[in-house]
DNA sequence: AGTCAAGATAGACGTATGTCAAAGCAGCTA
DNA sequence: TAGCTGCTTTGACATACGTCTATCTTGACT
């Protein structure tokens, strides 16, 4: 009776929930996710009233936590969701069995 | 195509998030969510190396962002999950439809 | 009432975080 | 080369957060 969490994991898993627990990163994260593509920097800025640095930090807070990637192409850069990460992101949020009630 | 998150979820999503965006309040969560049962604050405080009044806190941030609950029972205090808040968390991670690699 | 134990609350302290303006860098076009 | 555009980095600032000690509340048992 116990599959709870060991430390480290909850470390791991705590940095990634924390990449999503800010509005904008969960919207930014929203918006790469369900776009089935990828998505044009320019075309994600001005859906926020943050300023385009602000952007530009919290996508590499995604991107440092493993949940989306990016490439340039051009004077633009595109960024493209991981799909595993939230996947395992999900396994985590699973109740792991014997779930009474 | 753009199912992606309104402001208004962004926000409530990210403050459940933030509740799970910490290696003490993940391990917790974990804890009672893997009981199958209520548990006693008595049995968790030990299992961690910070001081009780701060796992204290952290219940108390899990409580208010709707992931467990908890009666008091004569001197003791038992905690226990609420998994529709954990499963209403996986949908939002759930990458919304047409997940093109 | 008095005492003890389990948890919660209050207040303080250092660190981390979200934001912006300003500067920097990469790639286009001329 | 120069100049422009899209995005990132830097540095600064105010606020939020995690932790602790000290204090309070609740209930049990004399």
């Amino acid at each position: 009776m116990d599959a709870a969490l060991d430390n480290a994991g909850a470390v791991e898993g705590a940095a990634v929930f924390k990449a999503l627990a800010d509005p904008v990163r969960l919207r930014l994260m929203s918006i790469i996710a369900s776009a089935g593509d990828e998505v044009c920097v320019c075309d994600i800025t001005p859906r926020f009233d943050v300023s385009g640095p602000t952007i530009s930090h919290h996508l590499k807070v995604l991107r440092e936590a493993g949940l989306v990637d990016c490439e340039r192409r051009g004077t633009w850069v595109y960024y493209w969701p991981r799909p595993e990460r939230l996947t395992w992101l999900s396994t985590l949020l699973s109740v792991p069995a014997g779930t009474t009630v």
